[in-house]
RNA sequence: GGGGAGAUACCCAAGCGGCCAAAGGGGGCAGACUGUAAAUCUGCUGGCAAUGCCUUCACAGGUUCGAAUCCUGUUCUCCCCA
């Protein structure tokens, strides 16, 4: 991706307009435009705070719909504020959890701090951001700070929020340190002067609470900005990593493309909006396109070009089509290494080819495969359990719709 | 602090001495159909070269020919009272 432009001096109306693409919600706008109007007669770029949490060392789709906003206010030209959530990944972030998280060492976190900022790289402007860690200020906190913090809180108002209140009624645990833990984000707030805070609508609460030590300390509150959060790819649930439903941003363009074309029809306008700079008239066009999967392409093409090249965005298109529209072989496959000395009679066991390819976890999950006629060796089905396959090198080994590979004796 | 309820496979949840590798649902996987969409139908869903054997029902012991089921202790959770 480019660096952010220099920028093109936008009225602050016109940089509302910007900014308002794909957003659910901003508290409120009224306050947003003033601020920007402020900026553009002072000079000084809004602080836009995102707080992340190095919980997970790998980013999906997911997590770019509001680095994404972050780089549109880069590009306008107000200062990215990036804050690694190295104190507060020790509580574990309650939001959108039905239970309590687990806490992450140290060690933990600061690797996956690392991993994070390599991986946003390519997102948002990683030059100009101001890159700073909640420790810096929560590990010298002492008790009685803790303390004045948590005095600025009710239970009752902690409790009105959706998840603590889902926990609640449904009596599951709620440990005492992750009610602190929208405390602490707000403190954030106050600690790096945000002008705006952004964050998905599971955040809502925690970005309220900023709004509110600000205005205790007589600060001008920060403007909240929430963006929906991205469903993944079952068409249900949030994308994350746990549900198993993402595409990471540092996936292979074959396997982001297939991700992709194997999302809900429905999705498709939502994905274009939030994770596309595709200008709203154009990816209406392509909706309404007469075959929904072409549309799907388009979108497969556009979001592996921006994580990859266009033209690993035009291969993997290909490759898709001839595997699974043409169902002809992949291009590349990963080899499977047999050793001649494992042969009996120059055959192989059909569940031990499968379970050492990598391509089922157990021997029991092989034989399932092959009863259940998932597997093929050079288009010829396997079905017997028992059977012994002869190998010369350069069969292909199929299972199921997506796993191939190549024989190869060694 | 006192009293009560509970912990079952990836998730929810039945089971209440043998017929339990454990009902049902969800999820997942596979097959058919297809656009790697949706919907639908079917099968599978602890491990093991496997008509059998091994390990699993929070953890550790115990009773019994036999325990997910009964007893004791431990850990954790929820509810009520204080």
């Amino acid at each position: 991706m480019p660096k952010s432009n220099a920028a093109p001096a936008l009225s602050p109306k016109e940089q509302l307009e910007v900014l308002r693409r794909g957003v659910f919600e901003i508290a409120s706008e009224e306050e947003l435009l003033s601020k920007l109007t402020a900026s553009a007669a002072s000079g000084r770029p809004l602080r836009v705070k995102l707080g992340v949490d190095p919980t997970s060392p790998d980013i999906h789709l997911g997590h770019t719909v509001v680095l994404r906003k972050l780089r549109q206010f880069q590009d306008l030209g107000h200062q990215g504020v990036l804050i690694i959530g190295d104190y507060t990944a020790l509580v574990g972030d309650p939001s959108g959890a039905n239970k309590t998280r687990p806490i992450l060492t140290e060690d933990q976190v600061n690797a996956n701090a690392q991993t994070y900022l390599d991986q946003i790289s390519g997102i948002v402007d990683t030059s100009s951001l101001e890159i700073v860690r909640n420790g810096d200020w929560f590990r010298d906190l002492t008790f009685k700070g803790v303390l004045e913090l948590a005095a600025s809180m009710t239970v009752a108002r902690m409790m009105e929020r959706d998840d603590f209140a889902k926990r609640w009624a449904a009596h599951q645990p709620i440990s005492m340190h992750e009610l602190l833990y929208p405390l602490m984000q707000g403190y954030d707030s106050l600690m790096v002067r945000a002008d705006v805070e952004l964050g998905g609508t599971d955040q809502t609460f925690n970005l309220l609470v900023g709004r509110q030590l600000q205005r205790d300390k007589n600060l001008s509150p920060q403007v909240t900005l929430t963006m929906p959060i991205l469903v993944g790819l079952d068409g249900k649930d949030k994308m994350s990593k746990s549900k198993g439903n993402y595409i990471g941003v540092s996936e292979a363009p074959g396997d982001m493309f297939g991700k992709v074309m194997s999302i809900a029809d429905e999705l498709m306008e939502n994905y274009f909006q939030l994770l596309t700079d595709m200008p709203e008239p154009d990816y209406r066009k392509i909706l309404s396109a007469a075959n929904p999967r072409d549309a799907k392409v388009a979108l497969a093409r556009t979001i592996v070009a921006a994580y990859h090249s266009e033209t690993a965005a035009s291969a993997a298109a290909e490759e898709f089509d001839r595997v699974f529209s043409r169902h002809q072989l992949p291009e590349d496959m990963p080899d499977i290494d047999v050793k001649r000395a494992s042969l009996e009679n120059g055959a192989v066991w059909i569940i031990t080819l499968i379970a050492e390819a990598g391509f089922a976890a157990t021997n029991s999950d092989a034989r399932r495969l092959v009863a259940q006629g998932a597997v093929t060796i050079d288009d010829n089905r396997i079905e017997d359990v028992a059977a012994k396959v002869p190998l010369t090198g350069g069969e292909v080994l199929k299972v199921g719709k997506r796993r191939f590979g190549r024989i190869r004796l060694v």
